[in-house]
DNA sequence: GTTTAAACGAGACGGTACGTCACGTCTTGTC
DNA sequence: GACAAGACGTGACGTACCGTCTCGTTTAAAC
């Protein structure tokens, strides 16, 4: 499932030269290969018109700032699945943060998110992101812990926001905060039988 | 204990006119105002000399970046006590979550941490960061875990950055990317707990 | 004699749908209109397209540039007479400085003629100017001091380029440089009387 | 006498950098070069600002708009001597002629000068104009008709307004909608003659 | 009639310049 | 030599306009 295509009100439709295809992809592409050359602060939006072959124009007809480009770019396309039955709230809580591990470490989001919380004053950005990315992988928390009360392994279902946040976090604080050397997926398997234990208890 | 108070060498007292303590304070206090009202995105060197009364040059004799200031102004006195033996892991993880959450959620910092994330490619700073912030919570989390394993509650010490990660990272999500409605502090018990029984089990 | 009506090929009329003459008229009147309003400066195509209700595709259909456009918006349909004999060279230049006068105050024109002066380096429009409005006045000049050399009012007949200089310079510089306040149309009489002193001398 | 040398208010002097007299004497000199080689149309902000090596910045520091800087490169400096006492009407009006002729006929004043009247809605340039340009000159026609009316030249001294525009119109229209090939300098020997006839009739 | 070809309104396109703003440095005169 | 003030070069920002190019539709002439 796709999460995120466009910011700015559609073309309406109404006659007029449609939207090009090409235009959104190139935007976006190479907003991501910018991303992971010189990181969120050395993007320049003249630098991804530039490098997509377009008009400066032609990016702000589509997204009101540089965040909100830079925004799309690092999670449109981001494919969530739904977290599939695999038998044990362990295994599901494994899978749920090996995706959120997976989507964080990309080259092109670990590039963005710490620039995009910087500029998060912005209201509209931090309401997006809320509207897709989080709200999405709080579907799935959810999804995942009716499953296993489901199953008789809860007794009660915890707060989802609480789970979300105990798997969220550690990956966000790894990657953003403590930088720790190493690969973080091996860190998830790890955090996935704590947060199994947590809950159990 | 003072985290941090400066960044740039002290002048070499070799004659001249000493650097006013007074200038020191003002740039301090008009940082964390201006923190407090715009939040990092919307604070600018300028900005926090005129409020400061003071001119850009003596803000960059002190600090070599905007970053540097931030920090400095963020983190700045931030009185990192060593935890109390409580008896218990439990209560001391409980202790270790509530001064975290304090610390992250004071209004400067809250302001500040997001765009400090952003313009950490600057190696300078993040190291800076690492060597003060991070060492010490760090090193609070290892004392925490040594004296659970003498007390036997633990058979084997863990990891203390994974510790360090399940701890920090939840309560930075909760602020930063969940911004979850409603106080953080009620959030650090259940943390604790679900800690606790990860540990435990 | 209408001076000037189009710039570009017209249609080969080899099947297809031919121009509309609404479009056509509503360009132009869009075009003065807005040059009244605001100037040659604050002019723009894509304004005369939307006030004409029309696309700016059926401009540029019919004009190369902008400059183009105003040019015959400005200058279209003026409607240059030639001078009647009046029985005497004064009478006569009277008669062609009361013209020029009448010509170069029109709404349009005036807020046009600075704007065009200042795109002239485009030699296409220069030389389009030249053919139609400069030849065309010029041939007017050179008539009536043709006829008062027949006269006997002049023996000798001079330069027309300079009487042409002599006429319209003084109106040009009194509506485009020196702006006084007050009609032009007060002053062409002056005008006509000092030229005529001027080559009687 | 210096017409003119900058537009905005200068600096306070309390206090500060100083505004430093290479960057105005670089500002101007490299915005002539730039007009002379490609006049009004061609010449843009970026282009003075890279020419003098300095920053857009110290530009708009000093001027408001575009315009203001032309204006004050195309105008600045222009030496308008008082005319001096020759005699008679007729070799003072020479002279002043002979002054507008090489004033306007200058490789930068013929560059801006189009330009500038295209861009002339803008009140501020237009005033500006007025007050220093039309007025100095204007002066210098009135000193000329006084003296003569002192030598008994002329029995009542004309309106000098419609001398000025006796004289600069035509070298006006000559220069900017004639274009006549040819040295204007040739052309103001006649105009003087003429104007000299006119007055005295 | 059908076909064909161009004009139509709308608006996106690449490009270029605008004027603004912030950074971190430098330069005054004063203390 | 530190201070307040503020100008400096650099370079990104977001806006506006140019002249071109697609869309899908409409309209008249050619067949």
């Amino acid at each position: 499932m796709v999460l995120y295509s466009g910011t700015m009100s559609a073309p309406t439709a109404r006659g007029g030269r449609p939207r090009e295809e090409r235009v959104d992809a190139a935007i976006l592409s190479a907003t991501r290969e910018l991303l992971v050359e010189g990181g969120y602060a050395g993007l320049t939006v003249g630098a991804v018109a530039a490098r997509a072959g377009i008009g400066k124009a032609a990016i702000y007809r589509r997204y009101e700032t540089k965040q909100e480009m830079v925004f799309a770019a690092a999670v449109h396309g981001l494919d969530l699945e739904s977290p599939p039955d695999l038998g044990s709230l362990r295994a599901e809580l494994e899978w749920l943060t090996e995706v959120i591990a997976a989507t964080l470490s990309g080259p092109a989001v670990a590039g963005a998110l710490g620039g995009l919380l910087a500029d998060m004053s912005d209201d509209a950005v931090v309401s997006r992101m809320r509207e897709t990315f989080v709200a999405h992988q709080r579907a799935n928390v959810t999804a995942v812990l009716d499953r296993a009360v489901a199953r008789g392994e809860l007794t009660s279902r915890p707060d989802a926001a609480v789970v979300h946040a105990m798997l969220l976090g550690p990956v966000f604080a790894w990657l953003f905060v403590l930088r720790e050397p190493g690969d973080v997926r091996g860190f998830a398997p790890t955090l996935a039988r704590m947060a199994a234990a947590a809950l159990s208890a």
